[in-house]
RNA sequence: GGAGAGGUGUCCGAGUGGCUUAAGGAGCACGCUUGGAAAGCGUGUGUACCUCUAAAGGGUACCGAGGGUUCGAAUCCCUCUCUCUCCGCCA
C-alpha cells in the first residue's frame, strides 16, 4: 500500500499516477486518504494528551492512598472519571480513523512508472525487443494439444477424471521434460547467485495480505474454508512474505531468492475457447525469483532479473518478445512490469512465460520490511520477483517449434537433464 | 483428535495490582584502562505514532492478539491465536 507521507508530499505525482491507470476520481480518493489522516492525528494528539493526564492522576492517588488521605484521592478520582469518558470515546474515535484509513489504502493501486504507457488492456502494451527467429514449420505441423496425444505425454482427460479441467497429467517423457526444465531453472538460477528456498505452498490470510493478493484478488486464489489458507497462485507469496515483519541489517542485503513450486489460479470467469492445452491451467508449475533491495539499486536489479530471464529463453533457442505492460495491464501491486512471451510456432502465438516486476515500497509497506541504514533509520525496502519461468506454456513452445516428422527435438541445453534428445 | 504446560526486550530469564521508569545476565556499540588484547569498570542499546527541533528533548502505545475489571494491569477475568510436551493417528 501507498504512505500517507508521500500521498502528502507529492501528491500531484499520485493524482496522475492514478489517472494513467484509469482512475478518474483519483484526487478525490487521495484527499479521503489525507483527511482521514490528519483526523487520525488531531484525535491522536488528543487522547495522547488525556492519557498523559490520567497517568498522572493514577500515581497521584496511589501516593495520596499511601499517606491515608482518603479524601483527596478520591477528589482526583472522580476528576479522572470525566477524562475516562472523554478518553473512551476518543479512543473509539481514533480506530475508526484507523480502520478507515487502512481500507482506503488497501484499495488504491500503486503509481506506475514514468515509462509505464498508458493504454486500456494487454494490446497496448509495448514491444521493446525482440530476439531469436520464428522458426518455419514444415507443412502438417501439429499444435501442442495434439502433439501431447501422439506422443502420449499429457493427459488432459485423465486429470479431468481424478481432479478436473484444468490439471493434466504429465507422463513418460512429458513428466520428465518437465522436471528437467525445473532444474534447469533452479540452476541457472542459482549460478546467478539467487539462493533456494522450498517454501509452503498453503499460505494464511496475513501472507496474502502481505504481499497484496488480499483483499484485491481474493476470489482468484483457492480457499481451504477449513483452515482459512490458500493455495499459493505463486511463489512470490511465501517467498516474499519470509521477510515480513523483519528489519534487516544493511550487509544482509540484497536478498535473492528462488524457489519452485506448485501454482494454482481459479481463473474464475477467464475460461474461454481460445485457452487450449496447456495456455491456461488451474495447476502448473513455476520457478520463481524474488529479490529484496535498497530502493537506490531496485531497477538496476530489476534489469539484471529480465537478463536473466532472456538468458535462459535464449539457451533453450526459443523466440521471444519483451514488453513493457501499459497502465491498463499493469498489476495492482506493480511500478513497472516487464512480460517475456515466447512464440509456439503452431498455434502462431505469442505466450507470457515470465512477467518481471518492481513494486518498490508497495508490498513493503504492507510488510513492515525494512533495513537499517547508517544512521539507523529504518528504511522500507523494495521488493521485486519474476518468474523464471512458468514451465507448461515453455513446454507448448517447445513441442511446437521443435518438431520434425521424426518427433520433437529436446533443446540442446535440456538434454543432459533429460536423458534424451528426442520424443518420440 | 484427547490431555497438560506455556508465549516478557536482540537472546536467556525474573516478575500474582502502585517500590517496574520491565530486575538480573548474555550479546552488541562507545568510552576508560592496556604496548596490544582479554578481564574489569562506566555509559548506551527495541518498534510505531505524535510533538519540538539546528541538535537534544518531551508525550502516548506496545510484555502473543483483542476485549473487560480497576483510580492504576506484564500481573486479575473473558475470547481468540500460536508454540511446546505426552497420548492417538500418520508419510
Amino acid at each position: 500500500m501507498l504512505q500517507v507521507a508521500n500521498i502528502i508530499a507529492e501528491k500531484d505525482r499520485h493524482v496522475k499516477g492514478l489517472q494513467k491507470r484509469g482512475i478518474k476520481n483519483a484526487e478525490v480518493l487521495l484527499n479521503e486518504v489525507i483527511t482521514l489522516d490528519e483526523e487520525r492525528k488531531k484525535t491522536q494528539q488528543a487522547l495522547d494528551t488525556n492519557l498523559s493526564e490520567a497517568n498522572s492522576f493514577a500515581k497521584q492517588i496511589g501516593a495520596l492512598m499511601k499517606e491515608g488521605k482518603r479524601d483527596e484521592a478520591e477528589q482526583v478520582k472522580s476528576r479522572n472519571a470525566e477524562l475516562k469518558a472523554v478518553n473512551k470515546g476518543l479512543g473509539e474515535q481514533l480506530s475508526e480513523y484507523q480502520k478507515r484509513l487502512k481500507q482506503a489504502l488497501y484499495n488504491i493501486p500503486n503509481i506506475p512508472h514514468d515509462s509505464v504507457t498508458v493504454g486500456k488492456s494487454d494490446e497496448d502494451n509495448v514491444e521493446i525487443d525482440r530476439t531469436g527467429e520464428i522458426p518455419q514449420l514444415a507443412e502438417g505441423a501439429q499444435p501442442h494439444w495434439d502433439l501431447i496425444k501422439k506422443y502420449d505425454i499429457i493427459d488432459f482427460e485423465l486429470g479431468i477424471k481424478i481432479t478436473g479441467a484444468g490439471f493434466p497429467v504429465f507422463k513418460g517423457k512429458g513428466a520428465r521434460l518437465q522436471r528437467a526444465l525445473v532444474n534447469f531453472f533452479l540452476d541457472e538460477a542459482v549460478k546467478a547467485g539467487y539462493a533456494e528456498v522450498q517454501p509452503p505452498i498453503m499460505v494464511n490470510e496475513a501472507s496474502g495480505y502481505g504481499t497484496g493478493q488480499l483483499p484485491d484478488k481474493e476470489g482468484q486464489m483457492y480457499h481451504i474454508a477449513s483452515e482459512n489458507m490458500y493455495l499459493i497462485p505463486t511463489a512470490e507469496i511465501p517467498i516474499t512474505n519470509l521477510y515480513r515483519d523483519v528489519i534487516l541489517s544493511e550487509d544482509a542485503l540484497p536478498i535473492k531468492h528462488v524457489g519452485f513450486t506448485p501454482c494454482f489460479r481459479r481463473e474464475a470467469g477467464s475460461w474461454g475457447s481460445h485457452v487450449r492445452g496447456l495456455n491456461r491451467l488451474h495447476q502448473f508449475d513455476k520457478v520463481e525469483i524474488v529479490e529484496i533491495r535498497k530502493p537506490e539499486e531496485s531497477y538496476a536489479a530489476l534489469q539484471e532479473m529480465c537478463n536473466h530471464v532472456s538468458g535462459i529463453l535464449k539457451k533453450l533457442a526459443l523466440p521471444f518478445r519483451t514488453l513493457r505492460l501499459c497502465s491498463g495491464d499493469l498489476g495492482f501491486t506493480s511500478v513497472l512490469t516487464f512480460d517475456f512471451e515466447v512464440y509456439s510456432a503452431a498455434q502462431e502465438k505469442w505466450l507470457e512465460v515470465s512477467s518481471v516486476s518492481n513494486f518498490e515500497t508497495f508490498q513493503a509497506n504492507r510488510l513492515k520490511l525494512r533495513y537499517k541504514d547508517e544512521n539507523k533509520k529504518s528504511i522500507l525496502l523494495h521488493t521485486l520477483n519474476g518468474s523464471a519461468l512458468a514451465l507448461p506454456r515453455i513446454i507448448a513452445a517447445i513441442l511446437e517449434n521443435n518438431q520434425f516428422e521424426g518427433g520433437i527435438k529436446v533443446p540442446e541445453v535440456l538434454i543432459p537433464y533429460t536423458g534424451f534428445d528426442i520424443i518420440d
